[in-house]
DNA sequence: TGCCAGGCGGGGT
DNA sequence: ACCCCGCATGGC
């Protein structure tokens, strides 16, 4: 990959290190900075640091205003929150979050990556979910050399699962190595540019992903939440449902219309908030946590949301060939 | 050591 | 529109 320019964000208030660190793989969270991939082609990837400065690497530096316009979007620098504020401030499960962390972001991945994700987290922990992940890339990835100086990870494209896909079994993944084949081919097949689908009604950006087998309404929304910033429809699994019936004391059966009806278009983001703030947490010491209105991260060595970093230590990774 | 978990599909009613 | 089961794996 060549440097093609350095710059800064223009970031207003944004919180750049939060935003660059949730959900990111610990490969990529440095202590100043953090690598960001930018959806699509060509391969460009951002070494952000933590107070908005920025070195924009890519195998094609011709392009490169694009390229920034595409990290502004992958970090919602422009995304207007403030009806998400009006609805959240003061909410039991969200409030405090929104106070204390008002300048976070979610940063975007692409679509291949997003369902991916999604896939890992069905029918698991977080902890062993985003543990495959990281296997995934570490199995995967190719080192890229940025400027000849510094060698980084990258996560892997569909074609090149799809070239050996045996190797998924050795992530871990079992069963769900047959839904990462058919996202894969999926997204081979269909060539869909990720602004052609975030346009669409999102009824039909959900009907089109969970036609891939495999892929059901969770992961089709929270693909739609991660790789399209259409937060309209949420993903909620047993743990939100659970989680948010006790705070709200509604039935777990409508669960999904309240929370629609209080976060409107903003459903999906919430939900991934609510994992953030709780650390995802098991869901019993989450409840416990709600209960006693102790809903803020609590950074420990564990790995959580904004502690990714605690996943570059764990055996299960660190020692992967 | 056995459960069994931040889903899903298929097969029932 | 429901309910129920099996499913691979690795944490607890």
């Amino acid at each position: 990959m060549k440097h093609c320019h350095d710059g800064e964000l223009n970031k207003k208030d944004i919180d750049v290190k939060n935003t660059s660190i949730v959900y990111n793989l610990c490969f990529w969270i440095g202590e100043r900075s953090s690598y960001i991939y930018l959806p699509g082609e060509p391969l460009s990837v951002v070494e952000l640091t933590y107070d908005g400065q920025y070195r924009l690497y890519s195998e094609d530096c011709s392009r490169e205003d694009e390229y920034v316009l595409k990290l502004i979007k992958a970090l919602g620098v422009n995304e207007d929150q403030s009806d998400l504020y009006v609805r959240g401030l003061g909410d039991p499960l969200l409030g405090s979050f929104l106070n204390t962390y008002r300048g976070l972001r979610l940063r975007s991945t692409d679509l291949w990556w997003a369902l991916i994700t999604g896939t890992c987290q069905q029918n698991t922990s977080f902890k062993q979910g985003w543990t495959f992940l990281h296997r995934i890339v570490k199995l995967y990835g190719k080192i890229v050399d940025l400027d000849g100086k510094r060698r980084i990870l990258r996560p892997p494209k569909p074609r090149e699962v799809l070239k050996d896909i045996d190797k998924l079994i050795h992530a871990g993944v079992g069963y769900r190595a047959k839904t990462i084949k058919n996202i894969a081919e999926f997204i081979v097949r269909e060539e869909i540019e990720d602004s052609e689908l975030e346009r669409k009604d999102p009824r039909d950006i959900e009907r089109t992903l969970t036609t891939i087998k495999g892929v059901g309404p969770y992961t089709a929304r929270l693909a739609m939440t991660l790789a399209l910033r259409r937060y309209e429809l949420p993903p909620i699994d047993r743990w939100l449902r659970k989680i948010a019936s006790a705070v709200y004391e509604v039935d777990e059966s409508i669960v999904e219309d309240y929370w629609v009806k209080k976060w409107n278009k903003w459903s999906g983001l919430a939900s991934i908030y609510v994992t953030i703030a709780l650390d995802a947490e098991y869901l019993q010491k989450a409840l416990e946590r709600v209960r006693n209105r102790d809903i803020l991260p609590r950074i420990s060595k564990k790995p959580s949301p904004l502690n990714m970093q605690a996943f570059c230590l764990e055996p299960s990774i660190a020692l992967l060939p």
